[in-house]
DNA sequence: GTCTATAGGTGGATAGAC
DNA sequence: GTCTATCCACCTATAGAC
C-alpha cells in the first residue's frame, strides 16, 4: 500500500472508531485518548488527520448523511412502493440498535447546544435530508392509497423521525431491541403498513 | 432565616440550575464550576452540600420523579377520565419544552452507558413510574371505550413515553415547539383522543 | 457554610524530532 | 505519518483557615 492509501485507510478507521464512540458514548464524553488508546497510536498523530475534535465531528455527520443517501437511493431503487420503502427506512435504524448503538445524529441531537456552530449546521443537513425522503414516500402512498394518514406529510415524516429517535433512545437504555420493535410495529400501524 | 432553613435552601437553588444545566447541556457537559459562577460562590462550597456529581446527579433525578409523582397525583385527582388524563400527561412535556429544556430523564437516557450506577438505577424507576401510571390511564380508557388502541397497555405506553421524548429530542434542536405540538396531536390522535 | 489553595487527573492542541 | 514532550485550560475533589 502507497502512503495516500494508507492514509485514507487510518482516516476512515479513525472515523469508524470516533462514530461507535459517539453513537455510544455520545460527542463530549469520548476523546482523543480513547480512539489513540484503541489504535495503539499517539494522540498526536490523530491531530494530523484531524486538526480539531469539531472537524472530526463535522466529518463524521457528513459521512452518516452520505452513508444514509446511499441506502436511501438503493431503496429507491429496489423498494417496491411507499409501504416497502417505509419498512426499509424503519429497518436502518432496528440494525443501527441492533449494533448497540444510537443513531449519530440523534445522540448528537441531544448536545446539540454544546456542539461548535458547523456540527450544528451539518446536523441540520442530516435531519432535512430525511424529512424530504421520508415526505416524498408518503406523498406518493397517500397518492396511491397505499398509505393512510392526516395532516401534511411533512408533519407526518416529522413524527416518524421523533418516533423513531425517541424509540431508539429509550430502547437503547431501557428495554433493548423488543421496546424499539413494538414501537416500529404500532407506529407503521398508525400509517395503515 | 436560621442555618438549617439557609442550608435547605442553597440545597435546592444548587438542584435547580444543576436541573436547568442537565436539562439545556447534560450532565457530562456542564460542571460545579458553571453552578458556582452562576451563584457567586466558590466551587468548594458546593461540595460542602453534594459531595460528588454523582451524587447531585441521583438527587436531581430523585426530586424530578418525586415532582412528577406530585403532578400525576394531582392529574389523578383533577382531570375527569382517561382523555384528560393523557392530554394533561402530554401537558407536562409541553411546559417543559416551553422552557426551552428537554426531560431531564430524556436527556440523561442519551447519556446513559456514560452514567455512574446510582444514576442509572434512579433513571430505571423514573421511566417505569410513567410507564406504569399511563399503563393505568390506557387499561382505564381501554375499559370505558373512550380510548382506542391496539396491543398491550404496556407497550402502548412506552410508545407514548419513546415518542414523546423523541418529539422533544427533535423539536429541542429543530422546529421548535410547533414541532413538538404537531406531533403530540399526531400522536393523541392515534389513541382516539 | 463559605472561603483559598491545591492536588491529581484529563481535555484538546502544538512543536519539533524522526 | 508517527512519535515524545509539553502547554494550558479545565475537571472533580479535598484540606484547612475563617
Amino acid at each position: 500500500m502507497d502512503q495516500k492509501t494508507e492514509a485514507v485507510h487510518t482516516s476512515q478507521q479513525i472515523l469508524d472508531i470516533a462514530q461507535r464512540l459517539v453513537q455510544t458514548r455520545g460527542f463530549n464524553a469520548f476523546s482523543y485518548a480513547d480512539i489513540a488508546n484503541e489504535m495503539n497510536v499517539s494522540k498526536a498523530s490523530l491531530h494530523y488527520h484531524f486538526t480539531s475534535k469539531a472537524k472530526l465531528g463535522v466529518m463524521l455527520i457528513e459521512r452518516y448523511t452520505n452513508d444514509l443517501g446511499k441506502i436511501l437511493d438503493e431503496i429507491d431503487r429496489n423498494a417496491d412502493g411507499p409501504i416497502a420503502k417505509l419498512r426499509s427506512y424503519v429497518d436502518i435504524y432496528t440494525r443501527v440498535l441492533a449494533n448497540e448503538r444510537m443513531c449519530l445524529c440523534g445522540m448528537l441531537a441531544a448536545e446539540f447546544v454544546t456542539l461548535p456552530r458547523p456540527m450544528q449546521t451539518a446536523l441540520d443537513d442530516y435531519f432535512e435530508a430525511n424529512e424530504l425522503w421520508l415526505a416524498g414516500v408518503l406523498e406518493e402512498g397517500r397518492h396511491a392509497a397505499s398509505l393512510q394518514f392526516k395532516g401534511s406529510v411533512s408533519d407526518a415524516a416529522q413524527f416518524i423521525i421523533g418516533s423513531l429517535e425517541g424509540a431508539m433512545l429509550m430502547a437503547h437504555s431501557h428495554g433493548g431491541m423488543a421496546r424499539f420493535s413494538a414501537a416500529a410495529r404500532r407506529l407503521l400501524a398508525d400509517f395503515g403498513v
